[in-house]
DNA sequence: AGAAGGCCCTGCGTGC
DNA sequence: TGCACGCAGGGCCTTC
């Protein structure tokens, strides 16, 4: 589900509900996700203050008082909701916090982790990097992000420009919903090799990536299934999509009929028209 | 090294 | 109505 969009999303209504709150009880119902919970996860979470949640990639890291960092991963089917009083858990919520305001005692915030699926993971790190991040590209919205980069990213690079666009240490937080658009508004074809994206065409990738990004999290990211914002609100962005997920439907610009195929084991949706 | 496919897991829509 | 199958927003691992 998350793409960098939607965990932006998710970290913007986490920000006030964190951001010093001592956690009163922090609860841990299956510890098998993506990989094993962390040892005592619950124990080591008690009594601690949140700093200012951030995104890095699709991933989101909660500073916590001393050197420590909470990191969070939505996998396929992750999403967080944030409640008022205590909720009652279901069969997929798999971790809970009791949050109070850094002077008080008694819990108002709630925050509920939610995975059908478990390919998210949970992580607490110490050290200056996770190694989960140590690889990652640099953030499409920032000032490291230009078409320079790009083309220089890509150069030598055979494979299709698609899927070196999903790689997360050429860039980081697109996804498969965000790679199909941007490459619709680029007018570049996702079956072009990435090593020809130069020049004009980098500028026009980059200019896209950032675009279809910052709309996209305006509208609170994409609701295709599982895509809930914390307050339970879903994405709209679904509504601006203009090839994913539209297989046979006129293209937008040039009436052409939006295609799927299959890369590297995933679909893409473009215009054979548009798109070269 | 880079590219492609399998795999992890559950739920839902489709077609028989 | 029921069931089997395919597919889903991600990323690691293995193989070639």
């Amino acid at each position: 589900m998350p793409e960098l969009p939607e965990v932006e999303t998710v970290r913007l209504a986490l920000l006030p509900a964190l951001e010093n709150h001592r956690i009163i009880t922090a609860h841990v119902g299956r510890p098998d996700l993506r990989w094993p919970l962390p040892e005592k996860l619950a124990d080591r979470l008690t009594g601690r203050i949140f700093g200012a949640p951030q995104r890095r990639g699709k991933f989101l890291l909660v500073p916590l008082d001393g050197r420590e960092t909470l990191l969070l991963h939505l996998g396929m089917s992750g999403s967080i909701r944030l409640h008022d009083s205590p909720p009652k858990l279901g069969a997929h919520d798999h971790f809970m916090l009791a949050m109070a305001p850094v002077d008080g005692e008694v819990a108002t915030n709630f925050m509920v982790f939610n995975d059908p699926r478990r390919f998210g993971w949970i992580d607490l790190f110490s050290d200056e990097i996770h190694p989960m991040l140590a690889q990652m590209g640099p953030e499409p919205l920032g000032n490291m992000f230009s078409e320079a980069y790009l083309a220089a990213a890509f150069a030598n690079r055979s494979g299709p420009v698609k899927t070196a666009l999903l790689n997360q240490q050429l860039v980081a937080g697109i996804g498969n919903i965000y790679a199909c658009e941007a490459l619709f508004y680029a007018g570049i074809s996702p079956r072009r090799k990435a090593g020809s994206i130069k020049a004009r065409r980098a500028q026009r990738l980059t200019a896209a990536i950032r675009d279809v990004l910052q709309r996209a999290i305006a509208e609170g990211g994409t609701s295709l299934r599982d895509h809930v914002q914390p307050g339970g609100e879903i994405g709209y962005f679904v509504q601006q999509l203009a090839v994913y997920g539209r297989e046979g439907q006129a293209c937008q610009r040039c009436d052409s009929r939006i295609r799927a195929i299959v890369q590297s084991g995933r679909s893409t949706f473009y215009c054979p028209t548009c798109q070269r």
